[in-house]
DNA sequence: TAGATTGTTAATCGATTAACAATC
DNA sequence: TAGATTGTTAATCGATTAACAATC
């Protein structure tokens, strides 16, 4: 069960998720900030210094103590444990309006992640091309997926079809599931998802509200 | 509508963001399903049942020992509890690909959540309309939300931009703010923030492959 | 040396799970 | 009564924070 993996300990999945959100704020950062205090970064992240350097504490510190944080040795080293220093190459099954914003997403060109192939069933949307790329077929999904080689999905259909829509991805070959559909998919043991419900972002929000009203 | 008995008891955070989870499976269940176990919605969503009940406890409980639960009465509970049964009214920021996406999604009102405007700076998308509601100019920004009474603002605007957009809806009274640019925006006290980040989850699912890859 | 900073341990706090009582 | 189910407490597990040592 808790076997040590080469690239070390396990981490604590609350810090991979701040991980991320580490990331992409030196990603925001103007080029010629050169180094950060976990008091400066944490302040701007709504966190705790000693929360951020715990977390990179978990792989044996980014820094020395004493001196700031080098934000490209930080950099870097959040890429690599993220798994973005190597190209990731992606396909976004749905091509309506959440899945064209997501094909015009720019960010994800930043992490190595590349979008390969946009696929539909509305045959009005085939055709269409999304920064250069086609929107294809349904039928044409799974000889594309495994002539390329792809392991990584994004799901931006109904509801009523995310399920099977998911289970062609990982009959293809699909090692990762992003979902955007408002229905969870189940996957087989060894396929990861990541479930992005939107409702739950805004109902939590008017949850919040509904509190801090009361205060 | 200041519910005084359950309310006042404080959710713990994880559970509200479960609570939500439950009603949008409970919405997209067939409306014959009039009754469900509590292993039976765990499973589906992917949690343990003694989790499941734990989190309702913290409300009293919405069953009956030795009953299932009723799906109507829990959907109204958990619609309670989010405060979703007023009606809540949203501005819109930002009429580019995402912003188009969430002023086209469905979803919103089943939880009486409604858009009432969108708004942009680009002459090109001002005058258009995303479900019978018109995108206008950023200047008029302000004064509809002060005479429109709207407290939830959505965030959909280049990060550059976010904070001062930000700023603006506060200023004008927005008090719950939906954030989708990349940046984290920071807002004075008595107003909240459920920040967005897609990229977050992608890096999430990148690391969580990495790891499946190992084993 | 003094002040600022990160690294590291230990304590605290909160979330999850196990166990079983209560009820139908 | 037996089996199924939720309510509730207590134990376990994990995440956050405080404190301070180490270093520059």
């Amino acid at each position: 069960m808790n076997r040590p993996s080469p690239r070390g300990k396990r981490i604590p999945p609350f810090t991979v998720l701040r991980f991320a959100r580490y990331l992409n704020f030196l990603c925001n950062l103007p080029e010629e900030v050169r180094e950060i205090s976990s008091a400066e970064m944490a302040r701007t992240i709504g966190i705790k210094a000693t929360q951020l350097r715990q977390d990179f504490f978990t792989l044996g510190g980014f820094g020395r103590q004493g001196r700031k944080y080098d934000t490209r040795v930080l950099e870097e080293r959040l890429r690599e444990v993220l798994a973005l220093q190597g190209s990731q190459h992606m396909v976004l099954v749905g091509a309506g309006n959440l899945g064209q914003a997501l094909a015009n997403y720019q960010d994800f060109e930043r992490f190595n992640l590349y979008l390969r192939g946009i696929f539909d069933t509305n045959p009005k949307l085939i055709g269409l091309r999304f920064r250069g790329i086609e929107v294809m077929g349904l039928e044409h999904m799974q000889d594309f997926i495994r002539e390329q080689g792809i392991e990584l999905g994004i799901i931006c259909v109904p509801h009523s079809v995310a399920q099977p829509v998911c289970d062609a991805l990982v009959e293809a070959g699909i090692k990762g599931i992003w979902n955007f559909s408002p229905e969870n998919v189940l996957v087989p043991e060894g396929v990861v998802v990541q479930n992005e419900n939107l409702s739950v972002g805004i109902m939590n929000l008017s949850y919040q509200l509904s509190i801090a009203r009361e205060d």
